[in-house]
DNA sequence: CCCCCCCC
């Protein structure tokens, strides 16, 4: 045996480490019962000294499975997992990327006695023992499914129309982008009302409790889940079904229409919908003509009420990721009764789906997705195919997995959408479209929830802040090019020369900086700020200075290039912590370090990289600089944490590793004259993972030209 | 009994 499993991974990872690369034992793995879609495969793992029963293998790799070679006893590198938390506090590893070190033959059985790994008290996990095989997610048909986790939250989604943008408008139509959403960072991420609030803390005061509610006669029941009206007891909306009438379902409301109009060739009339979740599932209700007048007003989003006497009816899947089979029509006798406790009722249900498994995914699927949004498009007017007028903005997306998806939101919520804090956005029920390879487009019925208060939220928040905005990420949309709308201006390193790229003897729009490509398109009295250029020929030497410095000549280009080197002596500098300054300080030697910007000493600095490196392509070379963000793209380590390897020889590693790596650069050139003498400056602007089909398209293009 | 969900 020649390998060493790394004893303590289960622990430590389920006390919230993040781990990448640990060496685990295959002990088991079994197919999940679940649902619709592809198979999911639970694995009972060894680290040599405990055990644990629910790692779960991301989709993506089901053909590990498949092929037979993930199979008992074998060993595996678990390159990278995710930890979530279902309702009840227990913990499900997804098992996102994994490499097969060595086969069970190899390994001829299992290594070492592991112990079920017991995390009674360590994850505030009620009741069942997290190792005991009666808590499998799979072990019983009302659990929560595994991976995808239900939720139990005293914060509730802001209530958001449906319909909006729609012909009709309604009273209840509410801001979607509320500013009293809750931030996750800046509520307790300890609260205990999404470890199991079920079972240990009732509801918190919740938005809906705060409003007059009509006594029911339901309120003098106080046990839930038992008789709630004469004759009839609250079921599970996961127990209910066509072929038995007398069923109550206490439920909270999580999404609800505005009402609509329709009008076809069976008929017209006006209907609305909402969808009710408990503690089993989620199930889609809709009322039409008269039932629209009765209840349209008494439903509110996010309360909570008794619901009984309605028609089951087998969902049509296609338009709805909630996921009953069944669905709610309701008629003259419904009753839907307000109920003022709502303990143990989640606020919403979401199974998200990795960003990096929607390749994977069926185009037009209905998914529930979250991501910090790094970057967004701004907002756009466009008109429809039925010239009506709409908003939209893209979102770009990213999560754990690394992979970034544009998510398209319309209307309203495109124009109040926020980037500034990179908040995490998670939609529920967002439709992927093939468009650009992979993106989202947010529907009427989609709820989409900013810096929502779940654990996932929160964990990604951690994620992103520590590494995730070091990352050389990759979209799986394909936007024609990046920038606004301007092709991806491609040049070898030769071109940059012999072209004299940032010689700015032609500020052509295609070559400006974009943000001033509308000083230049005046022809005179140009504005820029608050300062006013004057026309072409008479402009002053601060004119000028300026120009040089908002970069009105500066060419933009992208290329591809392998790094040769780097310049990894003084790439590092101790800089201003104050936040907008970053200007280097001067270390006292008595523990302080003065910015001679801000006039004042501090007790600490933030490291910084400046980075100069030398790229080269197949006809030539060419030093860069790289400022502190692309240089930790290109290094994949933060400033900080290059900071605390200085001097060990895991920063030599990093510089080691990095070296003859090849990327697409996207670059910026600018003259610069030093006394008299004049070079171009180039600065790298991003750094992305090579995308060679982008690349192949634009070699093609330049061999067709010079065959030309 | 609806099921529209926009644009590149």
């Amino acid at each position: 045996m020649s390998v060493n499993l790394t004893q303590g991974a289960v622990e430590a990872l389920l006390n919230g480490s993040p781990l990448n690369n640990i060496v685990l034992q295959l002990l088991n793995i079994r197919q999940v019962v679940t649902g619709p879609g592809p198979p999911r495969f639970r694995l009972l793992m060894s680290d040599g000294q405990h055990s644990w029963n629910s790692f779960l293998l991301a989709t993506q790799l089901n053909h590990l499975k498949e092929e037979n070679r993930l199979v008992p006893n074998c060993v595996c590198m678990v390159k990278k997992s995710i930890i979530n938390k279902l309702s009840d506090g227990r913990l499900v590893v997804i098992v996102m990327d994994v490499e097969i070190l060595q086969s069970a033959e190899e390994t001829g059985g299992k290594i070492g006695n592991p112990t079920p790994y017991n995390a009674v008290g360590k994850t505030s996990s009620p009741q069942k023992s997290a190792s005991s095989t009666s808590d499998l997610p799979d072990s019983s048909p009302s659990a929560a499914e595994p991976g995808p986790s239900y939720m139990y939250n005293s914060t509730l989604s802001p209530p958001r129309g449906r319909g909006r943008e729609f012909v009709e408008k309604s009273p209840m139509k509410a801001s979607p982008m509320k500013t009293s959403w809750t931030s996750p960072m800046k509520t307790s991420p300890m609260k205990t009302s999404w470890t199991s609030p079920m079972k240990t803390s009732p509801m918190k005061t919740s938005p809906m409790k705060t409003s007059p509610m009509k006594t029911s006669p339901m309120t003098t029941s106080p046990m839930k889940g038992t008789s709630t009206s004469p004759g009839s007891s609250t079921m599970l909306i996961a127990n209910i079904n066509p072929y038995q009438s007398k069923w109550t379902i206490r439920a909270r409301v999580t999404n609800k229409s505005n009402v609509r109009t329709w009008s076809n060739s069976r008929g017209e009339g006006k209907l609305f919908s909402f969808d009710v979740l408990d503690e089993s599932g989620e199930i889609k209700i809709t009322a039409f003509n008269n039932e629209v007048d009765k209840f349209f007003t008494l439903v509110e989003h996010g309360k909570v009420y008794y619901i009984t006497k309605a028609t089951l009816k087998v969902a049509n899947k296609q338009y709805s990721t909630l996921k009953s089979n069944y669905e709610i029509t309701l008629h003259a006798h419904s009753s839907i009764v307000p109920c003022d406790d709502s303990q143990g009722l989640p606020a919403v249900h979401c199974d998200f789906v990795p960003i990096a498994e929607l390749e994977n995914i069926d185009v037009d699927t209905l998914i529930d997705v979250i991501g910090i949004c790094k970057s967004a498009d701004d907002v756009s007017r466009i008109t429809t195919k039925t010239s009506r007028e709409v908003s939209k903005r893209a979102l770009n997306l990213i999560d754990t997995t690394g992979k970034v998806v544009a998510l398209t939101l319309w209307g309203e919520e495109a124009e109040k959408f926020d980037v500034s804090g990179k908040p995490v956005v998670a939609v529920k029920g967002a439709r992927l479209s093939d468009f650009g390879g992979r993106s989202l487009s947010a529907l009427f019925s989609s709820t989409v929830m900013v810096n929502p208060d779940l654990p996932q939220a929160f964990s990604l928040r951690a994620w992103y802040d520590q590494e995730g905005y070091a990352l050389d990420s990759e979209s799986l949309t394909q936007t024609r090019s990046m920038g606004s709308g301007q092709k991806t201006n491609w040049k070898t390193l030769s071109d940059v020369k012999n072209e004299h790229l940032g010689h700015g003897e032609k500020p052509s729009s295609a070559s400006i900086c974009p943000s001033l490509q509308n000083v230049m398109r005046q022809p005179c009295g140009w504005k820029h700020g608050s300062g006013e250029l004057r026309g072409r020929g008479l402009l002053l030497k601060a004119d000028i200075l300026l120009i040089k410095k908002t970069n009105l000549f500066a060419d933009y280009f992208s290329c591809l290039a392998t790094v040769l080197y780097m310049r990894k002596e003084n790439c590092l500098y101790q800089a201003c912590p104050s936040d907008d300054c970053k200007k280097k300080v001067i270390d006292q030697q008595n523990g302080l370090y003065r910015c001679e910007k801000c006039n004042r000493e501090y007790p600490n600095f933030q490291y910084r990289l400046l980075l100069n490196a030398n790229l080269a392509d197949f006809g030539d070379n060419q030093w860069v600089t790289c400022f502190q963000e692309t240089a930790e793209a290109l290094l994949g380590h933060s400033a900080e944490t290059l900071g605390q390897l200085r001097d060990t020889a895991a920063f030599e590693e990093v510089f080691q590793k990095t070296n003859f790596t090849t990327h697409i650069f996207r670059n910026r050139v600018k003259l610069e004259t030093y006394n008299d003498e004049s070079r171009i400056k180039v600065t790298v602007m991003e750094v992305q993972p090579v995308d060679h089909r982008e690349y192949s398209r634009t070699l093609i293009g330049n061999i067709r030209k010079l065959a030309s």
